[in-house]
DNA sequence: TGGCCAAATTGTCTAGGACAATTGGCTCAT
DNA sequence: ATGAGCCAATTGTCCTAGACAATTTGGCCA
């Protein structure tokens, strides 16, 4: 319905610019009118006609936006400030190199982001595969895996990244968590607690909930995974359906906070109170507030400890169904 | 910013609907004026509140125009007409039971659905891994997993699935297939072609990448995997960066099909003439219209051919780059 | 420092009008 | 009967401009 634009690359339609930059079609058009930018050309039809440079910025604003930057303060800015404020915001320090025993072949952390950033993708999922078999998949996950993904993460946001090279990364990682996962032996009927995985719709990220429950299986729970964007209706019904003693969820810092608390509290409401919750993940709002009824764990190594608290809660009495 | 429905989950806002039918707020708004329907309540704050029952109307209604339909003609229409249309269209049968060979078990895909709606989730999985081993991996995806896909849509259309049955299925169909494309022995650094797996940002669903990902695995194929969701300027990038052969894009039945179109006719544009596109899934879009310079594999039978077509093409000469 | 309130900010909704692209159906010639 | 050509109806998406709920900011007070 609309070619019109398709032999002349140097402008993009509306729905062009929502779908390469996820600004809405309404938020372009009321920056425009509140801001001035973008002040797009009009077509031969009198349609907006974003130039490329234009899609660029914006997408420098977006990056910003989610950084917590306010449209008002920044979108008006010339480019070349954007950028200096893209530079400046960097985060916490990382481990560069994973803890070792005595005698351990060191795992350097900025080797793995050597072969994103080059794209090797066949060594970067050999690296990782005997990472995992060094180190044993809880100490993979939680001091390869969790620090690495913090750094993708900031260089993305740094824009020392491709949104490419970042689903490379996740993709090598999931292959491999996934194949160990299926190497931990099944546990038995009778094994507990039984732990349901999830997160809430909003949430896009999987990889979080993979190494949450890579641990938990570890631990000898018996994990049920929906995947991720379960809507909290079927949180619900599925701790019901599968009788479940703990609804695990993850919440990845791009998360909204309030969406956060909000669907913890509302899932709180509508759960059986012996139905345990557990929250974790980057997201900031697990910090913050508490949470009445439900257990935040923001660091991967919570778990374990959680797992037997639960135990020594629910071992004396028969399980409650 | 729209939180105000979260105690009354009778009714849903435009944006809700447009996420759930993949109709956009414009075309629901048009529609209302042009053809009567829907006809939605107002909220407290004069905004349009769609019934549950509207929802599952429009879904139905999504469902026909995916199938060839006119608005025009069968917005208007009562439900009942509506579902004896939807009946009558049930396209090709599926075969409940996957083809024996002779002396094979038989894999009756009826017992799976049982699986999925009694919720026994390791039952499944198991019945799965066995199936696998027994069919082998190009068999069972074909056979097994493409009809239980169209099965477990069209059962959650009819309202005869719950949400997290879907997800359960999802997640166990992702497993047994990731496990078992780790167990096809990796390619060598010259087998051809190299391909780029991926889909467009508007595409959630994943099984269909993983689908196509096992038939060309086995068919030695170089797979690079991208996950779902790549912005079309990545796909661009990760294709130089990975100097692969092949681009290929799943789209499935949920995708808007203009979206796909759009997409795949810009994807084109913008890759060198030498790097071939194949298009897969169940997305209408790829059966309707011919779209240049791009290969449609509308079946799963088709990937083996097209990787067979494309070595016969490129065998006599060495690789163009 | 921490809590509270007014003011500013911001995304998304509303209305109806417009129009390019596509499709259906008609006529006419073969 | 079949195909080509053309007109009219259909249809999705864009347009403008106004409104307002939800959130955040920043000042004030304890």
């Amino acid at each position: 319905m609309n070619f019109r634009a398709q032999h002349e690359p140097l402008t993009m339609s509306i729905a062009g610019v929502e779908r390469d930059t996820g600004l809405a079609k309404d938020t372009l058009r009321v920056w425009e009118r509140r801001y001035g930018f973008p002040q797009p050309g009009r077509d031969a039809f009198g349609e907006r006609a974003y130039t490329l440079s234009d899609v660029e910025k914006l997408r420098v604003i977006k990056r910003l936006l989610d950084q917590g930057h306010r449209p008002g303060r920044i979108v008006a800015l010339p480019i070349e400030e954007l950028q200096r404020l893209s530079q400046g915001m960097s985060g916490e320090r990382v481990h560069w190199v994973a803890q070792m025993e005595e005698g351990e072949a060191e795992v350097d952390l900025r080797d793995f982001m050597q072969m994103i950033k080059e794209h090797r993708a066949e060594d970067l999922r050999r690296a990782f595969s005997q990472a995992a078999i060094t180190l044993g998949l809880t100490r993979f996950v939680t001091e390869v895996v969790a620090p690495l993904n913090v750094m993708v993460g900031e260089a993305w946001l740094r824009g020392a990244l491709e949104v490419f090279e970042e689903h490379l990364y996740t993709e090598s990682v999931t292959t491999v968590i996934r194949h160990a996962i299926g190497s931990v032996p099944e546990q038995g009927h009778h094994s507990t607690p039984k732990v349901l995985l999830t997160t809430f719709p909003q949430e896009s990220h999987a990889v979080g909930l993979l190494m949450a429950q890579s641990i938990m299986a570890i631990e000898g729970c018996r994990c049920v995974s929906l995947g991720i964007q379960t809507p909290l209706r079927d949180i619900v019904l599925a701790a019901q359906a599968h009788q479940v003693d703990v609804v695990a969820l993850s919440c990845s810092i791009n998360m909204n906070p309030n969406q956060v608390v909000d669907g913890l509290q509302e899932l709180r409401s509508m759960l059986p109170a012996h139905v345990t919750i557990w929250a974790g993940g980057s997201s900031p709002a697990l910090r913050r507030r508490e949470i009445p009824g439900m257990v935040p764990l923001t660091q991967l190594g919570d778990i374990a400890q959680e797992v037997r608290k639960w135990r020594a809660a629910h071992a004396p009495k028969a399980p409650q169904r």
